[in-house]
DNA sequence: TAGATTGTTAATCGATTAACAATC
DNA sequence: TAGATTGTTAATCGATTAACAATC
């Protein structure tokens, strides 16, 4: 389990990895060849065998892949089978929305408070998860062993919130608002920038007549 | 403006260009060097002039970029100079709060109906856009010219959904559901694929103290 | 065994970086 | 004018693809 270096390109294929091989899974599927999952996900074996070899070896020769077995090692790879404990920050309508999403939790993503700077909702509750003024975010990570805070707040208070929740010692940043964070190296930030999502379909759309 | 080809990297970068012009604009900044406006985005001056090359030459020898028409011209190649016309297929918590997201309305994205599959709430209003039913979505993306649908549905809908729509003309998708669509060439698909986001942060997470 | 398919090394392709003449 | 900085061509670096020996 010793790696040089992970391209990016190679981390944001894992994922896919992983989805396909649970839907083949799902579907009875056994076993699977680096041709015919490249088939099914529009990639070259070649790639996918590329990929996998900079984590180990999941393969048999002439047999191809064990889904369940490689399935489970991905996932691993990913840390899913560690479980990970959350705070959202901002109860908007965003971040009510990813606090009522359950299937994270089957991941090992854990929502454990929500926080948000309007008083009038303080003490109400999503899914059974409190929310609590921004004041109890440092004690309530201490007490709750918090990896993961999760930022769905307007732009122009993101990046003082991120400078506190680094303060406090957070790990990683999913960070929804429109804003690049500026934070220390060891702390993970994972952007999710919905309006530049939408420019780059409509820049395909301008585009696709062109391109294709 | 005729271009060869235009690789995804770049497509994927040109949307924090607008964003860091805009907050440069905003801050009054009239004009910037490809070597300043890397250092802020953590790029190289080359990769900036080169990416700007694909479209056209936006620059001055000797004084670098005018922040204003710069902004200008990358907003018309992301096609952010005309309307979109939206509809939102799925009126759970995450269209709920994206439905209620005014900003994209400002970038020219127009929400002009909102469709589910739940009986119950039809008629119901979301910043005051009616939810209709399933069956009416022919019809309206006529009436309405719509360009682009939100995919916010789970994916076991998602797959049929996605069909339909194509048979309706829709040109774009924007995929918020966990599955690849499978559509044809001409039909853009941009997909947010938040447990996959969410993974490759766990994924940085477990090893952030290995590569750093 | 023979056929299939891996993991890996080598070849190719594409994207990023460096360099520099052109010129504001 | 001299200094600054572009747009672009060339060099480098990295990622993808191809090839193949190893082996199940």
């Amino acid at each position: 389990m010793k790696r040089v270096k992970v391209s990016n390109n190679v981390i944001r294929r894992l994922p896919r990895y992983l989805r396909k091989l649970d839907e083949l899974k799902a579907s009875g599927v056994g076993r699977i060849s680096s041709f015919n999952l490249g088939q099914q996900l529009g990639l070259t074996p070649s790639q996918i065998r590329q990929d996998f070899s900079c984590f180990g070896e999941f393969g048999q020769q002439g047999y191809g892949y064990n889904v369940k077995y490689l399935y489970e090692e991905i996932a691993k790879i990913l840390g899913l089978h560690k479980q990970h404990n959350l705070i959202l920050i901002g109860a908007g309508h965003l971040g009510q929305a990813l606090a009522n999403y359950v299937n994270f939790e089957r991941r090992g993503f854990v929502l454990k408070g929500i926080f948000d700077i309007d008083t009038a909702i303080h003490g109400q509750k999503i899914r059974g998860i409190e929310i609590r003024p921004m004041e109890e975010i440092e004690s309530f990570m201490r007490d709750h062993a918090i990896d993961i805070a999760v930022l769905t707040i307007p732009k122009a208070e993101a990046v003082k919130i991120a400078d506190e929740l680094v303060s406090f010692g957070i790990k990683a940043i999913w960070n929804f608002a429109h804003v690049d964070l500026d934070v220390p190296e060891d702390t993970v930030v994972e952007n999710v920038h919905l309006s530049e999502s939408l420019m780059r379909l409509s820049y395909n759309l301008a585009n696709s007549s062109v391109t294709d």
